[in-house]
DNA sequence: CCTACCGATCGGTAGG
DNA sequence: CCTACCGATCGGTAGG
C-alpha cells in the first residue's frame, strides 16, 4: 500500500467514524481535515468532491461491514445459526463502540431519503442487499427445518430490519439500558423460535 | 389572532414541511426565509435563535400530530377500533402528503440522537408520549379482550413503532409501492389479529 | 418587519 | 501535500 493510500485510508476511518455521529451531511472538508490534522485542501485532492468523499465513506462502511458482520456469520452452519450471527453481528455492528454514532447506513437512509443522488443510490442497493442476504438466510433456515414453513422470508426479512432501525433508535436515541434483551425478544418473535445462544 | 401571531403560524408551517424534507439541521434561517419570502433577519426575530427555531418547529409538529392522529382516533371506540385508528392516522401522517419529507420526529430521532440539547429532549419526550399512547391502547384492547392476554403492551408498542420506522424507510427511501399493505401485515402479525377495516 | 453588516465556515480552486 | 484565496452562505446583531 502507497503512502497516498494509507493515508487516504485512515482518512476514510475517520470520516466514517464522523459520518456515523454527525451524518452524511454533517460530514465537512473542513471539519474532517482538522479531525485528520491535515489541511483542507491536501484531504480533498484525495476525494476531489464532496460528494465523492461521501460515497467513499459510504463504500468504506460497506467494506467494514462485510468484515464485521457478513464474514464472521458465513463460519456458522447455515440455517438458524448463521441467521443468528447476521443478527448478533448486527446488533454489534450498530449497537457496539466500532461505530460511535452507529450503523451509518441508518443515518444515510433517513438524510438521503429526499435527495437523489449517487449516494443515496448507493444506500438504496446496499439496503437491497442486506435485504436479500436477511431472506436468503430465513428461506435456508426454512429449508433446513429450523424455522416454520409458514413463514415468508421476505416479509420476516423486512420485519428483522424494521426491528433493528427499533434497537437504533432504543439504543441510541432513548439510551434504553435493555435495548439489546428488547431487540432480542422481538427477533424471538419474529422467527417464531428461540436463537441459539450466542458466543460473544 | 394578531398580525404576528399569523406570521409565525405561516412561518412554522413552512418550516415544518422543510425540515421533514431537510431535516432539523437543513432547516438554515435564510433558506426558510427565502420560502417564507421575508428577509432573513425579520424572520429570525420570531424566534431568537436557531434553536428556539428548531423547537418551534417540533412543537408545531406536536399540534399537528394530535390534530390529525390522536384526537381522530378518541372517535373510535376504545379498544381494537382506537389502536387501529391510531395506527391508520399514523400511516397517513408519515406516508400521506401532509408532510412531503414524512414525520418530523422520525427525521429528529435519528439527527439528534448524538447532539444533547432541548431539540433532543423534546424529541425523547414526544416519543416516550408516542409510545405510551400506544402501549395504552394495546393494554385497552386487550382488556377489552380484543387481543389476547399473552402480548405485553410495552413489548408490542415498541414494535409497532419499529414497523413504523421500516414503512417510514420503505415507503421514502426505497419508494415501494406495497409498503403501506406491507406494513398493515407487520402490524397484524404483531398484534394476532386482522385490524377492522378502515375508513379512511 | 427592513437594510446593512459581522466573523466564521462552507465547497472548491490556483499555484506550487 | 501546503498556503492563499474565491464567492456563497451560515447564525446572529445593530439600528431603525
Amino acid at each position: 500500500m502507497s503512502k497516498g493510500e494509507r493515508t487516504r485510508e485512515a482518512i476514510l476511518a475517520e470520516a466514517t467514524q464522523l459520518a456515523s455521529v454527525a451524518g452524511l451531511e454533517g460530514l465537512t472538508i473542513g471539519g474532517l481535515a482538522r479531525h485528520a490534522g491535515m489541511s483542507k485542501s491536501g484531504l480533498f485532492a484525495h476525494f476531489g468532491s464532496r460528494e465523492a468523499l461521501q460515497l467513499a465513506v459510504l463504500e468504506a462502511a460497506s467494506r467494514q461491514f462485510t468484515r464485521a458482520v457478513i464474514t464472521p456469520a458465513r463460519r456458522h452452519q447455515r440455517g438458524i445459526d448463521r441467521l443468528s450471527a447476521l443478527i448478533d453481528g448486527w446488533l454489534h455492528w450498530d449497537g457496539g463502540d466500532m461505530l460511535r454514532g452507529g450503523c451509518v447506513f441508518i443515518g444515510a437512509a433517513m438524510e438521503l431519503d429526499d435527495r437523489p443522488g449517487p449516494a443515496r443510490d448507493y444506500t438504496v442497493a446496499a439496503l437491497r442487499l442486506w435485504h436479500r442476504i436477511l431472506a436468503g438466510a430465513v428461506a435456508r433456515a426454512i429449508r433446513e427445518g429450523d424455522l416454520s414453513g409458514d413463514l415468508d422470508p421476505d416479509e420476516v426479512a423486512h420485519d428483522l430490519y424494521a426491528t433493528m432501525l427499533g434497537f437504533h433508535v432504543s439504543k441510541r436515541l432513548m439510551h434504553d439500558p435493555g435495548a439489546v434483551d428488547r431487540a432480542r425478544r422481538s427477533f424471538v418473535r419474529l422467527l417464531g423460535k428461540a436463537l441459539p445462544a450466542r458466543a460473544a
